[in-house]
DNA sequence: ACTCAATACTCGTCATGACGAGTGACGTCA
DNA sequence: TGACGTCACTCGTCATGACGAGTATTGAGT
């Protein structure tokens, strides 16, 4: 697996062997490697070494292997998406998220009412135990197939008095308008962290091997920096990348104050 | 290895248990797991069976192992860094970077004089090939020993004629200062990708087994959102996370306009 | 009391052998 | 001609056995 060895492991050599004849051309992305029995005839190795250097091109993401069929170079993956992480308000107050894709749901968006764990109530900044609506949706990139999951959290105290409480299953732009007609000014807070799937993501965002995810929190702030709503994104980080846009903050206190 | 097997497999067993003793308690995170020779008795199964297993539970990122020690529940690793990619520009027109972190320099800054790759070139809206310099940095956070990559390509049509030809080196933000000092209302783009990490950089990042890393594309722009700068962005995904602060775009047609 | 070598543990590597399971092609039979 | 079973090939799993390499402890010798 990944860790450092000496270079003089027989299945290290072996590994770095197929690693140059697959950058030399000798097996261009898409084409079968030979099979484990030509490679143990090939480099005079016994079957764990072979089996043991196929692995480690695959935890390198190079190589991904079919049970029945073979070993196949991998497409150098650059992801196809680019998810456009901001958000646009037009003139009648209407809120859009700017990454063009038209997203399709793979399944219909699942409601539950759940209460906050240690991590989500420290984002929120409200008590553990919190009740809240949790609901999950599974999207996809019409054009590319790429697989999104997503979880919008609503506390109580949010969806309170609001259109929320009895459709918290509303598109997350929808969300904001409802809160920003409820009179807050609203900005994000966006964290990103990548991590090795679980299972469970690993079937359902058909993630293949080696391949980490992008794992983001959006905050939705209200008056007075207020958390208001949580969202949760996940993505197969081999398929899409996330793209925000910086402006240059410029301190508080400013001549042309506005209001 | 990751691929989805029929849950059947003696060693998935295996692995499942001890990863219910784990998250039962019976091992808390830093204890030392039963040696290989243990876990065969304990489970009646031959040392291929346990090493499969362990690998399994190392690929999850649960477990680490330690030659000549034994296997160790690794502690859950939650990124105690969070990076604010935020930019901030004081009344004198200073920029500041907002992640509070005071990064040491773990080598000095190696000024190249290269050419634009392929992706490089794309990125910056320029011939392949075009001259630039590269600025490799190897930082360090103090507090909590992260280490991170930062790369910047000056182009050198950006360079020319400015402070920069000079001093290619500068720190990020002092370059910000030179663009902007040169007439440029800036504005940034940030890119962010998720994947395994190549073998240098496992070694010059400290990166364990199976832990991606955050790669981050940030491309400065100047007047007509014109490319400028490129800097590029490296980190273990384990020690750290990136935020981002999101402000609703309004649409370019506004009735107050600014001068 | 200290040094350092022997030792007993750990995991890493490699070989051999066997069988199960998935895939695809080929050939037989209706 | 078509359906379907056989077969050869692939990788996946599991066992046994052996030795190398790293770590820590123990204990003998100084």
């Amino acid at each position: 697996m990944g860790e450092i060895q000496r270079p003089g492991a027989l299945y290290q050599q072996v590994a770095a062997e197929i690693r140059k004849a697959i950058t030399a051309g000798e097996f261009p992305p898409g084409a079968a490697l030979p099979s484990e029995s030509q490679l143990i005839a090939r480099y005079g190795v016994s079957r764990p070494t072979v089996r043991n250097a196929v692995a480690a091109l695959r935890a390198e993401g190079l190589v991904e292997v079919v049970h029945g069929k073979g070993s196949f170079v991998r497409f150098t993956a650059q992801p196809q998406l680019t998810v456009d992480r901001r958000i646009t308000q037009d003139r009648s107050g209407r809120f859009t998220a700017a990454d063009g894709a038209q997203w399709d749901h793979v399944e219909e968006p699942a409601v539950q009412r759940t209460q906050t764990t240690t991590a989500t109530a420290a984002a929120l900044e409200v008590e553990e135990g919190e009740a809240l609506f949790a609901c999950d949706r599974l999207l996809s990139d019409p054009a590319t197939g790429t697989r999104v999951l997503h979880r919008t959290l609503i506390p109580f105290a949010t969806a309170e008095g609001t259109d929320l409480a009895d459709a918290p299953d509303s598109e997350p732009v929808v969300v904001y308008g409802v809160l920003a007609e409820a009179g807050h000014a609203l900005t994000w807070t966006e964290t990103v962290q990548a991590r090795m799937p679980l299972p469970d993501e690993r079937a359902t965002l058909q993630i293949p091997d080696a391949t980490p995810i992008l794992h983001t929190l959006r905050i939705t702030h209200g008056n007075d920096h207020q958390p208001l709503l949580l969202e949760e994104f996940r993505v197969s980080a081999d398929r899409a990348q996330l793209t925000y846009r910086i402006n240059a903050d410029k301190p508080a206190t400013r001549r042309r104050s506005r209001a």
